[in-house]
DNA sequence: TAATTGATTTACGTAAAAGTCAATCAGTTC
DNA sequence: GAACTGATTGACTTTTACGTAAATCAATTA
């Protein structure tokens, strides 16, 4: 595995701009280091950058992902921290399943909607 | 069946503003007819508020969302109109099944996270 | 009929998530 | 060493998706 990326070979991999991903940064999301001013990005930032554009894909805010993202590291802590977290894991899991759910009505009337094209197509044929 | 519904009802029913609806309207998704100038919503537009919603919820913009609508309707026209619609209808399966993928990850990092989560409480009465 | 309630219209405001532009700097190639 | 390339910083701008406030109207109730 490589140890550091460039901004712009990462702009290239997941074809966002530079002030995204420096968006990213000022927002917390990401902690690239630095030689002088010039920023080098570990595979752990890549990771990082990764997980969110999964999160914007999928319609979370950056404060969702924020959060997301902290669940995603955060098992240390005391008893009371960690039981908070798996609530908050589970939350997460409930809003995931809206959003399967979501896609699979969308997608029964993707069906819906190509079977009556297909069924059009049948009808322009006989007409002919 | 309902003949129709007023604005304030499906803004409880789905919790969102009067504002938001009249958006819609604005943007051309939804059509309800007046008495007036007062909106009655039919159940037609009832469901249509839900798919945009539906959308929204996947993260996709009103531009998306109408284009999406327009593929559930859309059934008439000359063959290439059909076929071209046929195109559209996959390349929005192909977004969708990327979203699919999305959550399934995102679902396994909640997974591991929970159990780092559990193994730390273990830990944490082993030590006690 | 005065007041209340619910809806509408118009217009300006705003937060989030970047886009865009200009100035600057650092390294290197001709 | 002049010019070019890539990256950075900071400031201002833009787009999307509504929020909010004020004025207006229509129907109902006190």
């Amino acid at each position: 595995m490589r140890e550091f990326y460039t901004i712009t070979e990462l702009t290239k991999e997941f074809d966002v701009s530079t002030r995204t991903i420096r968006f990213y940064e000022d927002e917390g999301l990401i902690k690239p280091v630095r030689r002088g001013r010039t920023r080098l990005f570990r595979p752990s930032d890549r990771v990082l950058l990764k997980q969110i554009l999964r999160g914007k894909r999928l319609g979370f805010s950056i404060a969702e992902i924020r959060e997301i993202i902290e669940v995603y590291k955060a098992s240390s802590g005391e008893e009371g921290q960690i039981k908070l977290m798996i609530e908050r894991i589970n939350q997460k899991r409930k809003e995931l399943e809206q959003k399967r759910q979501d896609i699979d009505d969308t997608m029964r009337e993707m069906d819906a909607a190509e079977e009556s094209c297909i069924e059009r197509l049948a009808e322009l044929r006989v007409n002919q």
